[in-house]
DNA sequence: GTTCGCACCGAAACCGGTTTCGGCAAGGGG
DNA sequence: CCCCTTGCCGAAACCGGTTTCGGTGCGAAC
């Protein structure tokens, strides 16, 4: 009905007009001087005398004026942040991981002015959607892949799509890529080490998703630690898919009903390291005497089994921060093959791992005793 | 150099170029109307008529254009997302919590075409700061406010920057707030009466972070039930602060200590049940016999502990969706007393409550007993 | 046969920034 | 004294959308 605009039009149905915040014009008009002027002076060029450059300065401080994110984005094509798409189908494999992992993001992303747009989804195809929209509604300049797949259908998009992007892991094509990663084939073979030395002689492996970049890592370096150590290398000492309590408890049963099951088993992942002591405790065996466990992923639940879980932690944080440092630096144009960083995850030893107390013989016998007693009386899991 | 701009001009150290993305102007030109018109005819105006809608529609479609949402926000003022900022100071308090949480508010933000921006902080100060320079930047329309304290700064400072805003808890002074909050004062209640109704008869209180909206209304809850049963409601049945495993051990060895000590605990948070559990097993106590205990969150870590803790859960996934659209339509400008939500936790029984075993005069004689013994062989904590 | 109203759409202003281009004044060299 | 830099800044175009305003063509009413 009102033709006649008003200045500052209240529009009716907001929520709290509240003070309008300062545009760049305003700061212009209190201080005579161009919008342009105004530009230049805040984001640094060289042609602003520094008198000039230190009013604009003060004035913008004075006035609590921040250029607004979105008009910069319309012209540099450059939003200020970065994107996280989480995939949140499977609840049980990141949980402890997230608040870590997004402390160190924003906060390095924050000291270089950025801010972080994360989404989630439910599948790949969903994740894939997820990520389009992103990019065509801009709301992201580049973005970092979490858990990455030897082949992974994210980097064709992102590659194909032009837009930055940072793998947290490797793959298996890595033309194009920037990465961090920690190098659990480093850890694995260290476990693989410190469990020949305990003295066993008969280690298994209990391996996480297939398909998973990090599960291939962790693989080659259990088995060349093997090699090196001239241990018996044996498809009947490896499991995958590992990646719940549940499928880690039945990975375990497996590996130890085998004629000449594992006295140790280095696993690929808390959760399934954790399934494994269930799944010892079951057979009723002893955790860190009959069978030796060495985890990854420094979960907190490790420490609360008896005995808790040795493992290898993670600096999440830290991992995030690094992570979110590259990706900046990829979206401001360095190429791809200078940013790519590895670090080690740390031992932390605890109770689950020592001397075997039984050979690979002996434990096959306990094995085959306890299970066979079990199937009278066991019914279905409660 | 180049004076003459070449249209499409490749900006050197730019990573990879791409298909850039289509624009309002590509589809208007490839119609052969104007910008306005495709405009309007996408964002629904009754002025278009509908053969001219469906053309836009499937061109737009067919060129995978989709708005860009700084561009429209430029104009419009709203960016097309929700803020969140999460204080990490404490990492134990909110671990488990936030995967399921950060689920709830992407899927139910992403149905109504929304985005969810968070930024971290170390502390208050920090997160103030954050929240004006996300303002500033117009980085989000609208902000969740978890962990809501009685006297909140964050409200005051989005109060008066006229930003929406939606709690996620309740607060002292309610106006202009809108809130999703659990009602953690049934649920103590409800803990309350099982307790009464197993038999016991000194029902102490465990409760949180001072300050904090929740820890005032779970006491609440707990000292009604206690009037309405006729329970003895003694100061020396309450402590406060119990947030982790220490402060909730501590204030746990506290309350035993006293000349007539609980035999059941009420935990405003399962972290410091947890810590209570911890302090009854040191000091000779068996959890669900000589003191029971009940919690609040639901938090994984409960399942672990023997006997594991009985508690109420809360769905964090459903709360981040109701907080997402209650906040998305506060932004739309809906008055904020028509947005306020409340649910029940469920309470999930489990091993770590049931009848007492011991009167409180016993259960002091068992703790004066064993603390006493402790306290030649026991040194500072490893 | 005008006139009016209505449905539909184009032209252009506008949002808040960045960036290009050009102009003015001061200073230096010939 | 003139010309050419150089330093500094204003004017205006531009980015990709939204929104206002006005105009056209058409059918109905007078």
């Amino acid at each position: 009905m009102l033709t006649d605009a008003p200045p500052n039009g209240v529009r009716s149905g907001q929520p709290a007009a509240g003070a309008r915040r300062a545009t760049i014009t305003d700061v212009a008009e209190a201080l005579g001087v161009s919008k342009g002027t105004v530009s230049r002076a805040l984001n640094g060029y060289p042609d602003i005398s520094d008198r000039t450059r230190q009013r604009v300065r003060q004035a913008a401080e004075r006035m609590g004026y921040l250029p607004s994110a979105q008009a910069k984005a319309i012209r540099t094509g450059r939003v200020g942040a970065i994107g996280l798409v989480l995939q949140v189908g499977e609840p049980d494999e990141q949980r402890p991981f997230l608040a870590d992992f997004l402390a160190g993001l924003t906060t390095a992303a924050s000291a270089e002015n950025c801010s972080l747009t994360i989404a989630t989804a439910q599948d790949d195809g969903e994740t894939r959607a997820v990520l389009t929209r992103l990019i065509a509604e801009r709301k992201a300049d580049g973005f970092i892949l979490p858990r990455t797949r030897l082949s992974d259908p994210r980097i064709d998009l992102l590659r194909a799509a032009g837009v930055p992007f940072v793998l947290f892991g490797r793959t298996g094509d890595p033309t194009g890529c920037a990465w961090f990663d920690l190098l659990g084939e480093a850890a694995m073979d260290e476990a693989v080490r410190r469990l020949h030395a305990h003295g066993h002689q008969r280690i298994g492996y209990l391996g996480g998703g297939a398909g998973l970049a990090y599960n291939a890592l962790r693989l080659e370096g259990y088995r060349r630690a093997l090699a090196t150590l001239g241990l018996p290398c044996d498809p009947a000492l490896e499991t995958h898919g590992a990646t719940t309590m549940e499928t880690g408890a039945a990975g375990t049963a497996r590996l130890l009903a085998g004629a000449e099951p594992p006295t140790a088993l280095v696993c690929a992942t808390d959760m399934g390291a954790l399934g494994a002591h269930r799944a010892a405790r079951e057979a009723g065996l002893m955790v860190g005497r009959d069978l030796s466990l060495i985890g990854y992923d420094g979960v907190p639940e490790g420490a609360w089994v008896a005995p808790p879980l040795t493992t290898f932690e993670v600096d999440n944080r830290a991992a995030g921060a690094r992570l979110a440092a590259l990706l900046i630096r990829r979206i401001r144009g360095e190429p791809p093959e200078a940013l790519r960083e590895t670090a080690r995850a740390r031992l932390c030893p605890r109770g689950s791992d020592g001397p075997p107390a039984l050979s690979s013989a002996a434990l096959a016998r306990r094995v085959a005793a306890t299970t066979s007693r079990h199937h009278d009386t066991k019914g279905g899991r409660p």
